[in-house]
DNA sequence: TTGTATGCGTTATCAC
DNA sequence: GTGATAACGCATACAA
């Protein structure tokens, strides 16, 4: 609990002084420097980080609003976003996001966080426009949902990778596709549903056949797709499942299991993550590699740059300039192949 | 950017009015409140939380110290540590702990958090003798390895948990056990086999058996449990392998598929948590069950209850006076038998 | 019931 | 090189 005062009363020296210390200025005498830090030292004096933040408007914080820290893929990229601000400095403020809460959101995050990292979350323009005003930019990881505000971004290239999943399945004799996914349109899913609703109609002109789509919602999580895929009537006729995320596939394996269809004999299952889980199921799942890491570094390395400048201007325009257009980062992902796609089977 | 003062000057009142309404002060007259909310709406004004922080001495924050919360079981206990703060009005700030940055740790949260939780983390003697100078209290979900320092403790008894286990694995034949876990004394999971170990002894005594245990070390994650166990030589005589936690017996599970080893026919695996993943493996794991949610709710009523505590006396004893004894909380853990286990195979 | 004044621990702008 | 001193935005004891 000792403050810049006693330091100060202790080494003999105005709190100036003590301040200068801290922040290195080169142009104080040797032996008064060496006088404050043994009285630092001899106080166990850390600098009240609160204070500090009060006077610099600066907090060193940011925040991520994550969707559900329970799934290993967010859980991952909300490892690397805490590895990458630690590196710029910065702490992170985890909450969990819940739409019916977000009014209180500014409230709690106000004069708090110099930015925030939206984890598969969508914002409400209203709020989104708050940040703004008070300076506070947005970087979202994942595209939002439709009904989210437009926002920077940081995401797969969902449209290109579904496009190389799609040539695969073509290969391998699949004509009737059903994709799992979103639970909503504001479901963080559904702009990878559309990606791939995108990719189905390339795909068919580029290869020049005609694909069968079934549309399955479930909602990301596991027990909702696990279910999903027990209600279907027997006769669905589609030869492969492809699911927007990880544990929408694992569902899906599961309840395959249940209902005696061998994957991939009488249905393949694609998935678009690669959390560690997908390949220890049975049978290892085939799957997009979602680039976690880097997503998340260039999420911060963005986010960081427009803290940097925000803080520069200040002010400037009030008007939604042109020049803060949104930022799109699109980022490859590869696939993965693994025993749950195979070759379609031939349908009587 | 609107700050109290500009909303006393709208309201025509003075600054500690505006205090007064936003403090729920019932003294306050009632037309003047509507004035004082109505200006505070027009400016779209947020109490700046730093600012409150730095005059009340509390900032609402609390620091969740964690391990690798790419551990899906480290990420659902961080996922309801979220929940139980934000309802007793606290926010998380999350940091991966590293023991070599430990010195940095309280320059970084001095004046920044009312209290810390540990999760699967130790803390040198020091700088747990620092948050205590500070008077912040920290609490660890998980008992500390070897080398932390005593803190407040939430976990499962592990010693009654694997009693269950054992005796489930005597009445099922088996006699020559290997447990894998722990990568060193510091290790979080170096309790568990602590604790494995002495129920054996008592086990044995109640079953009027004879036991052999193989010790394994692993470290708690996936890669190394898995080559761990493809490096062992083929005649290892252990029908069964329990496992200090999931990920690790996920990787031996991986381990014996490529082994050939067929689990349970030659050998069993049981492990310790309980995360979704270990009922998707092939074949399903049986594990206790750790009740994350439990332990993070008690945990969190702690801390809070700590800090309150640590609000009254201020100062009252430098001394570790008996008083502030280190609390220590066990829950029960219920056995989940699944058909990774069965009767010990009958080796010639 | 409301206003004035002080201080929380910093940083930063001046003088000296 | 160093020392006063004014903010930063808020809470609150005390006065009115």
């Amino acid at each position: 609990m000792a403050t810049r005062n006693d330091v100060a009363r202790l080494a003999g020296v105005s709190v100036a002084v003590v301040s200068y210390v801290l922040n290195n200025k080169s142009f104080v005498k040797e032996e008064t420097r060496r006088r404050v830090l043994a009285a630092m030292e001899e106080l166990g004096y850390t600098p009240n980080l609160t204070a500090r933040s009060l006077k610099t408007r600066r907090s060193g914080q940011l925040a991520v609003l994550a969707n559900f820290i329970g799934n290993p893929f967010e859980a991952g990229i909300l490892l690397h976003l805490e590895e990458a601000a630690r590196r710029q400095g910065y702490m992170i403020n985890y909450r969990s996001y819940d739409p019916d809460r977000e009014p209180e959101l500014l409230a709690q995050l106000a004069g708090r966080v110099d930015g925030v990292v939206l984890l598969g979350q969508s914002l409400a323009e209203e709020t989104r426009a708050s940040f703004r005003k008070k300076g506070v930019p947005v970087v979202s990881v994942m595209t939002p949902g439709k009904a989210g505000a437009l926002v920077h971004t940081v995401d797969v290239d969902w449209a290109a990778a579904y496009r190389q999943v799609l040539a695969e399945l073509i290969r391998l004799g699949h004509r009737h596709i059903a994709y799992m996914g979103h639970g909503g349109p504001s479901d963080p899913l559904y702009p990878r549903m559309e990606a791939f609703a995108a990719a189905v109609q390339e795909a068919e002109a580029a290869a020049g056949v005609t694909l069968r789509c079934d549309w399955l919602a479930a909602g990301g999580r596991y027990e909702p797709a696990r279910e999903h895929l027990l209600e279907l009537p027997e006769a669905s006729g589609f030869t492969v499942l492809v699911c927007a995320n990880d544990l929408t596939a694992i569902g899906a394996c599961s309840a395959c299991r249940e209902r005696g269809w061998a994957v991939p004999e009488r249905l393949s299952i694609v998935s678009s993550e690669n959390i560690l889980m997908v390949s220890e199921t049975h049978p290892p799942i085939a799957t997009l590699d979602y680039p976690r890491e880097k997503a998340a570094y260039l999420a911060m390395e963005l986010l960081v740059r427009l803290i940097g400048a925000s803080g520069k201007k200040e002010e400037s325009d009030e008007v939604e300039s042109s020049a803060a257009a949104v930022e799109e980062i699109r980022l490859a992902s590869s696939f993965i192949p693994r025993s749950s796609l195979a070759q379609a089977p031939q349908l009587s």
